[in-house]
RNA sequence: GGCGCCGUGCCCAAGUGGUUAAGGGGAAGGUCUGCAAAACCUUUAUCCAGCGGUUCGAAUCCGCUCGGCGCCUCCA
């Protein structure tokens, strides 16, 4: 396994290639996460699990992976608008909002969004970062890059703030295809200003000293752009160089592309070997958009009772490199198939009385070979399709047996733990188990309505029976008849 | 205006030069069952938007036409 190459598609140069890593066996590894202004939305989710992919397909490799994954807690410019200085940002906007009034100020909205971010992250069940920065945490850094930016003739201060030149770099639009000739137009963060040498320079640091979130520099009092702390904190966790850098399509210009640039005028060394950019998902065919109507935060989907696997199910059915169509249809399509994952824990349950842990020996070849086609998939540029029909084709091959043998109950534990381990499609059900808490019916537990069935069943009297199933379907409990006897079920939606 | 993507069965979708075009959903039939559910089995595209070309050979390459979409601007 330790011999397989892991191809990815690399938005520089163009062309799926083998992630090459600096140290061999270690993948250093940094992905642009959310700015915490609001609840993160399915969209931000498929590029992060785009991230945890890419880990866990690392993981299974016997990769040593550090993983680094900001949370952007300063609010940036939401439009290209100098002349109002004291013009809103995404924060500001934000708090100002009516979603935001019950917020004192930007840091507590900042902490909050950042809060319920992480946690739609663990129910979507992504793999833990090694270390999660805060960019506010991290403006010293900042204000020390953008200094050495000045210093070596990269950047230049203006009565507005520090800009770095893009004339200074030879290089700038290497990722993007961008021609600094292209760049007449205004884009994100770069500010018209008449002080400017360059319409395509873009700001290192704002002075301002009405904003909401400011800091002192060595140009006064403002706030650090955009793109600038994403290199530093890369920097400060993984080195001058990583293996590879991710973030949605929408990422790449500007926002990588002047990563890059000050990284590199900064270090003199290349930045990221790899880079990788998610493509947007639509919804119903159309671009997801709040006027559309058609928009979705991941808490929305799992309030309305949606299973968080099964939407990290839809949302990785398609590879990151196409553009993925969420419907409710999707959503709905993919909820049997997280059960199925379930269905074979239980008979596994059922064999050997617990998953047995260490059971590194399938004697299964047949799931042993599905395992290997499924890791294979994976590092095929992480085409995920066919590694959940791997996955799928794995559980058949359990379903099939209405009843395991210990050795093959053992092979299917092994392969759940691939499942688990490669694409997070089945979890460890909980030890202190809240959700597998026995529902209690009308004051009766389910084995003990259960039994009553059976025995309304052994003396022939069906309407009982079925009156019971009935009761426990409407309490949301669904019984199973199999050769080995009832068991149940929470429904899903 | 610049750049790019997509069009595969009823629906979603993999496959991008060569055996029988993955997988899921749906539908139909079957096994099991008192009935149901669950699970499993079988069936469901001689064909990949249309037209033309390259090739011994194309859904896969090239050209055109039609249709849908995205980025370039806050956005993952």
């Amino acid at each position: 396994m330790a011999d397989r190459t892991f191809r990815l598609y690399d938005s520089m140069s163009r062309v799926v290639k083998p992630l090459e890593l600096l140290e061999p066996g270690h993948l250093r590894f940094y992905s642009c996460g959310p700015t915490v202004y609001s609840y993160a939305h399915i969209g931000n989710f498929r590029s992060f699990l785009t991230g945890d992919l890419i880990v866990r397909t690392a993981k299974e490799l016997g990769w040593r992976v550090t993983w680094v994954t900001n949370i952007t807690d300063v609010g940036h410019l939401t439009q290209d608008d100098v002349a109002d200085a004291g013009g809103e940002d995404r924060m500001e906007k934000a708090l100002h909002s009516k979603e935001g009034e019950r917020f004192s100020n930007v840091w507590e909205l900042a902490e909050y969004y950042g809060e319920k971010y992480r946690e739609d992250w663990e129910r979507l069940n992504l793999s833990e970062p090694t270390v999660r920065p805060k960019a506010t945490q991290h403006v010293r850094e900042q204000i020390v890059m953008t200094q050495a930016l000045i210093d070596k003739g990269h950047a230049y201060e203006t009565p507005t703030g520090v800009y770095f030149d893009v004339d200074s770099d030879p290089d700038y639009g290497k990722l993007s295809g961008n021609t600094r000739d292209g760049l007449k137009e205004a884009v994100r963060d770069v500010v018209l200003d008449e002080n400017k040498r360059q319409q395509a320079d873009f700001a290192l640091w704002k002075k301002d000293d009405k904003h909401l979130m400011q800091w002192f520099s060595p140009w006064g009092w403002g706030f650090p752009g955009w793109h600038i702390e994403c290199s530093a904190m890369a920097r400060a966790y993984l080195g001058d160089t990583i293996d590879l850098h991710s973030g949605g399509e929408d990422n790449m210009f500007p926002h990588h592309e002047c990563e890059i640039a000050q990284s590199e005028a900064f270090t003199g060394k290349p930045f990221s070997s790899h880079w990788v950019h998610t493509r947007f998902l639509q919804v119903e065919g159309e671009k997801m958009a709040k006027s559309k109507g058609n928009f979705f935060t991941v808490r929305d989907l799992i309030e309305q009772g949606f299973d968080p696997l099964a939407l990290r199910y839809a949302l990785i059915s398609v590879p990151y490199g196409k553009p993925l169509n969420f419907t409710m249809q999707s959503l709905r399509d993919a909820q049997g198939n997280v059960e199925r994952f379930r269905e074979c824990e239980r008979r596994i349950v059922a064999a050997l009385g617990s998953m047995p842990e260490g059971a590194d020996t399938p004697t299964g070849t047949d799931l042993e070979r599905v395992a290997g086609e499924m890791l294979a998939a994976m590092c095929d540029d992480l085409n995920t399709s066919v590694a959940i029909a791997k996955a799928i084709e794995g559980t058949k091959i359990i379903l099939r047996q209405n009843e395991l043998s210990s050795a093959d109950a053992a092979a299917a534990a092994w392969f759940l733990r691939r499942v688990e381990g490669l694409l997070g499609l089945w979890r460890v059900t909980p030890e202190d188990g809240c959700a597998d808490t026995e529902p209690v019916v009308d004051g009766v537990t389910v084995s003990e309505w259960i039994e009553r069935r059976a025995t309304a069943k052994k003396n022939k009297d069906f309407t009982e029976a079925d009156r019971i199933r009935e009761a426990l379907n409407a309490a949301g409990v669904e019984l199973r008849d199999t050769p080995g006897g009832t068991t149940w079920a929470k429904k899903q939606v």
